[in-house]
RNA sequence: GCACCCUUAGCUCAGUUGGUUAGAGCGUUCGAUUCACAUUCGAAAGGUCAUAGGUUCGAAUCCUAUAGGGUGCACCA
């Protein structure tokens, strides 16, 4: 036999830059990407994409879970599923309304001096721009989804379905509207849901003040011209004889005449035993005050300013009243003592901590959680949902305890508007006016309350036949970070509105750390930028550094280093090829004993990755099949070879020519199924080989046919 | 306070249902190299698998406790 020549493309090595974009041209050209023209496809697989938020460019995370849907996107497609990816961005109220913001603010502009309209127009071009270029981005990164039905959180259809959810949730008595303390913020001039808060630990004076007969501990002195009452424990010894009474002294702005009640909520071992109730300004006080029946008495409004009923102190803010009130208690003498070095727990906006958050209380609108929750609990208890690692299910479970209802309502402009109308005491439920006296709501909806119908909404609930096949989907993969906010709301309003689940696993990925394993951020300058990566060493190398090693649900850390690791495998990969098509054409011979050997052992290692794959330990996969491939078949087999091609090459002797066809025909059948196998891990290092093969099953790798 | 996760080589991490001498990448040291390889190949050093008990013929893997690190949830003014 022979040597031949390999095709010309092998004389240079492998340069992704130049051919990763003409490949994935030539996908999305084949149409392969919408499942309707896969030719035999047989059962659904459906991967609903988180929409990644339109305010930025992709994020090594967002790569991240562009790599793990793909790799079962493709491995499936090769599987003969009807495999549908459907893409999608979200406009992310709240987020992309703070992102706009900034900008605003940096342009020395605010939206608070801004028309309603203008301001929602501009933040539109902006999103939509945003989304235009992530849609490139997903491009380059490899992603096989299907751009016919890509959705965006604001599209008509999908605003239809949110709106008759919301009027379902309301016909059915688990959307009402109620005035109740929010999370508010005076910075952003909204309210936010219980999930978009954090608690950060504060030093603050804890002041001892003296209210009548009593001392009592507050961190917030500066609230006590909206107290309605004070409280004591029922069955404090100390205060008996002044339960049901009223107390009176006289405050900075005049007479105070404080009820005194007796709550089990009061810690007798914390400060005096005595709490003072301001059921405005503070969600535990306005529980007591449901329970007995005390009145509201807002002083400080949403600015953060104290108001009118603060006397001389109306128009300060909360600090500086503060600082105020603690002078003039002093020089009055009403305070005890100052604890100075008191530690507690303030609530801040969970995506900026200097934004401490005021409780509130105006009316919003609410989602009564335990009954869905309910639905989202027993779908996980009875196995119709799945978390890949069990220790979300656990998660998933103590979270469930003791949950607050859901205020859905924003007031910001960047959202769908709630589609409610008000007319006295009476509420409607529509799009549009009932008549010239009803009022519209002015809020909108929490993004997650729209993001949290993605899968059936995106699918066309409930009449497309898109909906019927693909509902409930197969997967869903995201980050672990929006368990809560995400993956948990869609369970409840699947199962609520459908009354399937919306997806059977759940895969959860960690986050993506620096090399210290650090957080990634803009301000410490550790950022990995995924394009820019592709860019360098290619998607394959980049998808493989994000793969291998990267447990489901724990954090991975990734360095360049490893990225540049998987680059020099792309071109091993190259090289293997360049060699085995120099040696062999693929056309069918007789295989020997020592090479069916060959051919066996790799058979056990595809059926290795199959279950691998099957079971979600990609990591595990990836890691197997680089190091067959380069320490086995090309540092071990393709080095035996390399004498019996030579032999081969000698016309005078025909064993070594059989030989060597053997071995050539091992080797090709080899190359090409691991091409195969490789795909959704490496998609286009793998398919820039397929094309340069002479034989071969189907012309493009993408949608050949997983080995057996 | 409650819950969850982690602790394995210098660094970052794998280790699938407990089963031969515990693996990878990067890093370190030494050597080779116009033979598919903008390199690659060969070799080496490096681990009491956090600690202490237990289960087992057998434990990095299962159980209990302890210590350290991380995360989430809830919080008393």
């Amino acid at each position: 036999m022979e040597p031949r020549n390999a095709p010309e493309a092998f004389l240079k090595p492998y340069n992704p830059a130049n051919t990763e974009p003409h490949i994935y041209r030539r996908w999305e050209e084949s149409g392969c990407f919408n499942p309707d023209n896969l030719p035999d496809a047989k059962d659904p697989y459906t991967i609903i994409m988180p929409p990644p938020n339109a305010n930025g460019s992709l994020h090594v995370g967002h790569a991240l879970f562009v790599t793990l849907q793909d790799l079962l996107i493709r491995y499936k497609r090769m599987r003969g599923y009807r495999t549908l990816w459907l893409p999608g961005a979200d406009h992310a109220g709240f987020e992309t309304q703070l992102v706009y913001e900034k900008k605003l603010e940096k342009e020395g502009r605010s939206r608070f001096k801004m028309d309603r309209n203008e301001f929602y127009k501009e933040t539109r071009a902006f999103t939509l721009e945003n989304k235009k270029c992530m849609e490139g981005q997903l491009r380059q990164l490899g992603a096989s989804c299907d751009w016919s039905r890509e959705k965006f959180t604001l599209d008509p259809d999908i605003i239809k379905t949110v709106y008759d959810t919301f009027k379902k949730l309301f016909d059915d008595g688990l959307a009402y509207r109620g005035a109740r303390p929010v999370n508010w913020s005076t910075k952003y001039q909204t309210s936010l849901s219980d999930l978009e808060t954090k608690t950060i630990e504060r030093k603050d004076p804890l002041y001892y003040l003296k209210y009548g007969p009593f001392v009592l501990a507050t961190v917030r002195p500066e609230t006590k011209f909206g107290d309605t009452a004070v409280a004591v424990h029922p069955d404090d010894p100390r205060y008996q004889k002044y339960i049901g009474t009223e107390i009176e002294f006289d405050g900075l702005i005049g007479k105070v005449v404080l009820k005194v009640v007796a709550d089990e909520y009061v810690d007798r071992e914390f400060g005096t035993g005595v709490v003072k109730i301001t059921p405005s300004h503070d969600p535990n006080d306005f529980e007591v005050a449901q329970r007995h029946n005390l009145p509201l008495n807002e002083v400080i409004d949403q600015f953060g300013r104290l108001n009118e009923k603060t006397g001389k102190y109306k128009g300060m803010k909360i600090m500086e009243a503060r600082a105020r009130v603690v002078a003039d208690l002093q020089a009055k003498g009403m305070i005890e003592k100052v604890d100075e070095n008191y530690t507690h727990n303030v609530l801040v906006n969970y995506k900026n901590e200097n934004d401490i958050l005021e409780p509130r209380v105006i009316p919003q609108w609410y989602i009564k959680i335990a009954p869905l929750a309910d639905l989202a609990r027993r779908a996980v208890e009875d196995g119709r949902i799945r978390f890949v690692s069990e220790q979300y299910r656990k998660i998933f479970f103590h979270w469930l305890e003791g949950l607050r209802d859901w205020n859905i309502s924003r007031q910001i402009v960047w959202g769908i508007p709630i589609p409610a109308w008000y007319k006295g005491d009476e509420i409607k439920i529509q799009e549009g006016s009932p008549g010239a006296d009803w009022t519209r709501d002015p809020d909108t909806f929490d993004t997650w309350f729209s993001s949290g119908q993605w899968p059936y909404a995106t699918l066309g609930y409930p009449d497309s036949p898109d909906f019927k096949t693909y509902y409930p989907t197969s997967v869903m993969e995201t980050g672990y970070d929006i368990l809560f906010f995400w993956v948990m709301r869609m369970m409840m309003l699947g199962l609520y509105r459908t009354g399937e689940v919306p997806f059977r696993d759940v895969y959860l990925h960690g986050l993506v750390r620096d090399a210290e394993r650090q957080k990634m951020s803009k301000s410490k300058g550790n950022v990995i930028n995924p394009l820019a990566m592709t860019e360098v060493y290619g998607t394959d190398a980049l998808r493989m550094a994000l793969l291998v090693g990267n447990t489901p649900g724990q954090d991975m850390a990734l360095a360049e280093p490893k990225i540049k690791a998987y680059k020099l495998f792309s071109n091993k990969l190259w090289n293997i090829a360049r060699f085995v098509l120099e040696n062999a054409d693929g056309s069918n011979k007789e295989i020997n004993d020592a090479d069916t050997k060959i051919v066996e052992e790799f058979t056990a290692v595809v059926q290795d990755v199959t279950t691998d794959i099957e079971n979600y330990r990609v990591y595990l996969a990836a890691e197997k099949l680089y190091h067959y491939l380069w320490d086995r078949f090309a540092a071990e087999i393709i080095e035996e070879s390399k004498p019996i091609f030579k032999e081969g090459g000698d016309p005078s002797n025909p064993s070594g020519q059989d030989a060597a066809a053997s071995r050539g025909y091992a080797l090709y059948s080899i190359l090409a199924t691991s091409l195969k196998i490789l795909h959704p891990f490496m998609p286009f290092v793998t398919e820039a080989i397929w094309q340069e093969l002479p034989r071969k099953e189907s012309d493009l790798l993408m949608i050949a046919k997983w080995p057996k």
